[in-house]
RNA sequence: CGGGGUGUAGCGCAGCCUGGUAGCGCACCUGCCUUGGGCGCAGGGGGUCGGAGGUUCAAAUCCUCUCGCCCCGACCA
């Protein structure tokens, strides 16, 4: 393609709007422009390269013996409300009302859908498993979409569907994803991370994030040398040291201590003289339609992600200040699980670990030390719903963990039968019984991935595009427009180019050369070519890789060869 | 949803406080010049100042409402 004939348009300024790298470079260099919040347009050289991913995701799935089909963007809400996730979904999902006044939605997702078309379709265990993906736009309306095609609220998403007789059929073809998964990030050349996931709003027993990393990412990841890896929602730790030796002496109960202004497990430590391990950190919730207390050690924090799955709840929020009070009788701050009566506590193994404690009264401006749990108060439920952080020990080989940024790209669910129960969606297995099917779910971000590949390649010029992402291999300059003798080798060599089959963005503008060489570092074609009176004096054309900007000068004669070689050295470190 | 900010030419911004001819840089157009890292000179085109209402002789500027967009927070007692 000549770049005259295309429609590539860079902005020589950042947009006012972008804020992370990926954003930044992308929009400066033409690939994407924003059309409304969380909404983008993806111009000629972005989409270029979203359909690159795609064309590596198709071959993957295929592979992994996924079938491709296409569901509709916009569903009804008859089969939204038989998942029960019409009343569940809150307002990310995109409601939408037909003339008729009927409802519909913009989907999120597909299980509702592709289970529909299972169940009209799929009866005998003789046709399972199935599974069958698509490449499409979805539509999550965010509350705070950011961070351009990162967090978007319309995105580009491959969502992929299993249906089983069995749960060992359906481990089968969750490791299948794995695998599949593994190989797409490796042959786009990613630095990424498979680890244990929460199950969230999805549901379903067991899940892996794929995290690419990167410093800016939204997610924090936990992991250890041995191979242990989790999003820190769902992280667990070996065992922690247990809290140091309680410095004071254990009353037959706890004694109120006067403790004015002091909040902070910190200052409450330091004034009544033990370590802060010795607290017991209590904070109020609220979910949908009670108050709970959740306790953690004072070193450690409450992971919401955690105590939500303990509760089983949709929803839930640390309490107000006004509602604390009315809650526990005290201020906030100042709370404590003794003597709190009519409402549900849930405490970490840790604190049931303690022999003696510290811990709010309840009352503005006092704590009580010599707390024994299990005597003083018994929590309703014992369960981890501690943060995990880096250093803790890891829950396989006790090594310290670290922590570590990701961005996550893909997610694969093991759903069970939490969509095909509700809707119906069974078979007649071997013995003429009726069971429902079991399911895996696993998406994939499409604009996302691309996204993330930017914030991993790039430097101050640009985006230097690993090659299985790149808009174009290969681009060829054509330096001095004037003089004719230049025009006319750089136009043979892009005609050999072509023949040769290399893919070639040829910018033949009449640009000067600083203007060329600033986009097309912008852009980031990993292969440049220049063609230049200078070198041609010689016979010679210029080849660099962006990634390291070395110039190799080549017979022009010899270019075409030179090229393909160089192209195949790049592929052969992809494999 | 709460808090803060912002909206002026395609992009990035000034002007607003203190009302009176709408400006700068880049981009764009014409001509000359220039061609190995965002040239130079000269000339030129383009803006309902987000929208509606109000105050005023007069509103980008002051007031009210509204919409869009951005950031921060959903944070640990």
């Amino acid at each position: 393609m000549r770049w005259t004939r295309t429609f590539i348009r860079t902005l020589r300024q950042d947009p006012a709007d972008a804020e992370v790298v990926s954003h930044r470079l992308m929009a400066r260099a033409g690939m994407i422009s924003k059309l409304a919040a969380g909404i983008y347009n993806y111009l000629p050289l972005g989409w270029r390269s979203i359909r690159k991913l795609e064309a590596i995701i198709r071959e993957e799935m295929e592979r992994a013996g996924s079938t491709e089909l296409l569901m509709p963007a916009v569903q009804p809400a008859e089969l939204w409300q038989e998942s029960g996730r019409w009343f569940k979904y809150g307002p990310e999902l995109l409601r939408i009302k037909d003339r008729h006044d009927r409802d519909f939605c913009f989907g999120p997702t597909h299980e509702e859908v592709v289970t529909d078309i299972v169940r009209r379709t799929t009866t005998s265990y003789r046709q399972l498993p199935a599974n069958l993906y698509q490449i499409q736009t979805k539509f999550r309306d965010e509350i705070r979409p950011r961070f351009g095609l990162m967090r978007g609220r319309e995105f580009i998403m491959k969502d992929a569907y299993s249906f089983h007789a069995s749960a060992e059929d359906l481990d089968v073809a969750y490791r299948a994803m794995e695998a599949a998964y593994c190989r797409i990030f490796e042959r786009c050349g990613l630095e990424y991370t498979k680890v244990e996931a929460d199950t969230g709003n999805i549901g379903g027993s067991e899940s892996h994030e794929f995290m690419v990393l990167a410093g800016t990412g939204e997610d924090a990841i936990i992991s250890c040398a041995c191979g242990y890896g989790a999003n820190v929602e769902k992280a667990v730790t070996g065992t922690l040291e247990s809290a140091p030796e309680w410095p004071l002496a254990v009353p037959e109960a706890p004694e109120k201590v006067h403790t004015p202004g002091l909040k902070s497990v910190e200052e409450v430590a330091g004034f009544l003289g033990v370590a802060p391990a010795h607290l017991i950190k209590t904070m109020v919730f609220e979910t949908d339609e009670a108050f709970v207390v959740a306790l953690v050690r004072g070193d450690r924090e409450v992971n919401e992600v955690k105590l939500k799955n303990v509760l089983d709840c949709t929803h839930i929020q640390l309490a107000s200040e006004e509602k604390i009070e009315k809650v526990t009788g005290g201020a906030m701050g100042f709370s404590g699980p003794v003597g709190l009566e009519g409402i549900r506590i849930v405490a970490d193994p840790t604190v049931m670990a303690l022999a003696v404690a510290a811990t709010g009264a309840n009352e503005r401006d006092h704590h009580l030390v010599g707390v024994v749990p299990g005597r003083d108060f018994e929590p309703d439920d014992v369960a981890d719903i501690a943060m995990a952080a880096a250093g803790d020990p890891c829950p396989r080989c006790g090594k310290p963990m670290t922590e570590k940024r990701g961005i996550e790209v893909g997610h694969i669910f093991k759903l069970g039968t939490k969509y095909s129960e509700p809707m119906r969606c069974t078979f007649l297995d071997a013995d003429g019984a009726e069971r429902p099917m079991i399911m895996g779910c696993y998406g994939l971000g499409v604009g996302r991935t691309v996204a993330a590949a930017v914030e991993q390649n790039h430097d101050d010029h640009g985006i230097v595009w690993p090659l299985p992402l790149a808009p174009y291999e290969v681009v060829l300059v054509l330096l001095n427009s004037d003089r004719p003798e230049v025009v006319e080798a750089a136009d043979a060599l892009y005609a050999r180019m072509l023949e040769a089959g290399i893919e070639v963005l040829y910018d033949d503008r009449s640009e000067r050369p600083g203007v060329k060489f600033n986009d097309i570092d912008l852009i980031g074609f990993p292969v440049r070519v220049v063609v230049g009176k200078r070198g041609l004096e010689n016979g010679q054309v210029e080849m660099s890789l962006r990634r390291d900007g070395e110039k190799r000068p080549v017979p022009l004669t010899d270019a075409v060869t030179a090229v393909q070689e160089l192209l195949d050295t790049l592929r052969a470190e992809l494999a």
